[in-house]
DNA sequence: AAATCGGGGCC
DNA sequence: GGCCCAGATTT
């Protein structure tokens, strides 16, 4: 049945595609690229910072070789940072066991940190054409209304049927332009939210949800856990010129990149002193800072800060603690964007404006 | 199988 | 406020 969609999508996709980035090439390091940064991140946000890490890191060396603050640096404000820790890992493995050039198989692909299922599948048949499928959120969800599937979408049965029966219909003579179609057309013409663009689809005749009036009904999605809540306390230490940031640990949320110091839970003017001073520092001055709230996926942060000045002359206890001029700070440190609404009262913007 | 891991855009 | 995004990895 999913023969049928096959012809109609190549030349739908043919006239509609977008003109993006990394379909201006086939090389698999640009595509691999583009594949990390697309993962459950938006075609319109990874833009910018594709461009500016090929210009960073135009080779799989210049990657493998990169160091971790500078790399996290490239990925600042895209999130999920593992996925170019990881990236680098590959990286080091593809330039030792395969010259430097990412293989042209499928399974091999999926040896490599960070390319699963959907990635290696995209990799293989974009820049290799293997007729290997691609299946990701959109393809899920075009797939279920056409065939009218009621089964969850987030089950990995689900989409190992779904790769499945794509595997039965790739073309051979360009896959890729078959796997970027489907998710084209997720992303443009059947979308999630609100109603898909039925009137201008190229398989609505072989779609079941809208020939039975229930496109609405599709794909079937079981509900995300309610969130967890954290109150944290914030402190912007300014020591003259300079800011204190602390290094997050190397694993768990925000793994490696800087902060500012902060206390779990809402602290008292006079609990944030007693905690300066066990820094090692000795505040002259303390400001209360607004509240402010970052949502992650699965936590909220609920933020209240305070501005601390201190003397210049001090040297906190802590090793993970440094102070860094804001210029610095800028350029160098890789800070996440939960704490934008704090940065700019020491004139951080967190690379929001130059990406 | 479920939890973890960012951030933002749209309804 | 909820949903979703060119998912992968760990538990």
């Amino acid at each position: 049945m999913l023969e049928k969609i096959v012809e109609p999508l190549l030349m739908w996709y043919d006239k509609n595609k977008r003109i993006l980035p990394w379909r201006e090439t086939f090389d698999a390091y640009d595509i691999w690229i583009s594949e990390i940064m697309l993962q459950q991140t938006r075609v319109e946000a990874v833009k910018p910072y594709f461009l500016r890490f090929k210009t960073a890191l135009p080779k799989m060396e210049d990657l493998a070789s990169c160091p971790e603050d500078r790399l996290l640096k490239l990925w600042e404000g895209l999130g999920y940072y593992n996925r170019v820790r990881n990236m680098q890992k590959a990286a080091i493995q593809v330039v030792e066991k395969y010259n430097g050039k990412l293989p042209a198989d499928y399974e091999l692909l999926k040896t490599l940190p960070g390319i699963g299922n959907y990635t290696a599948g995209a990799i293989a048949s974009i820049a290799y054409k293997i007729p290997v499928p691609a299946v990701d959120g959109n393809v899920l969800r075009v797939i279920a209304r056409i065939s009218e599937n009621d089964d969850d979408i987030m089950k990995q049965s689900m989409k190992n049927r779904v790769q499945a029966d794509l595997m039965k219909v790739m073309p051979k003579s360009d896959p890729g332009a078959f796997n970027q179609a489907l998710m084209e057309l997720g992303a443009v013409v059947c979308i999630p939210n609100g109603s898909p663009h039925c009137m201008v689809c190229p398989i609505a005749e072989s779609c079941k949800a809208r020939k039975g009036g229930r496109i609405d009904k599709y794909p079937v999605k079981g509900k995300a856990k309610a969130r967890r809540l954290e109150k944290h306390t914030i402190l912007l230490i300014q020591d003259g010129s300079r800011i204190a940031l602390h290094k997050r640990p190397s694993r768990g949320l925000l793994a490696g990149l800087y902060e500012f110091p902060n206390l779990d839970g809402y602290k008292s003017r006079d609990e944030v002193l007693e905690q300066v001073k066990d820094y090692g520092l000795s505040p002259l001055r303390i400001q209360s800072l607004p509240k402010a709230k970052h949502i992650f996926s699965h936590v909220e942060w609920d933020m209240m800060g305070y501005a601390v000045q201190v003397s210049e002359l001090d040297h906190p206890k802590d090793e993970k603690m440094l102070f860094v001029e804001t210029e610095q700070t800028e350029k160098n440190y890789p800070v996440p964007r939960a704490y934008s609404a704090y940065a700019r009262y020491v004139n951080l913007n967190l690379g929001r404006d130059k990406i």
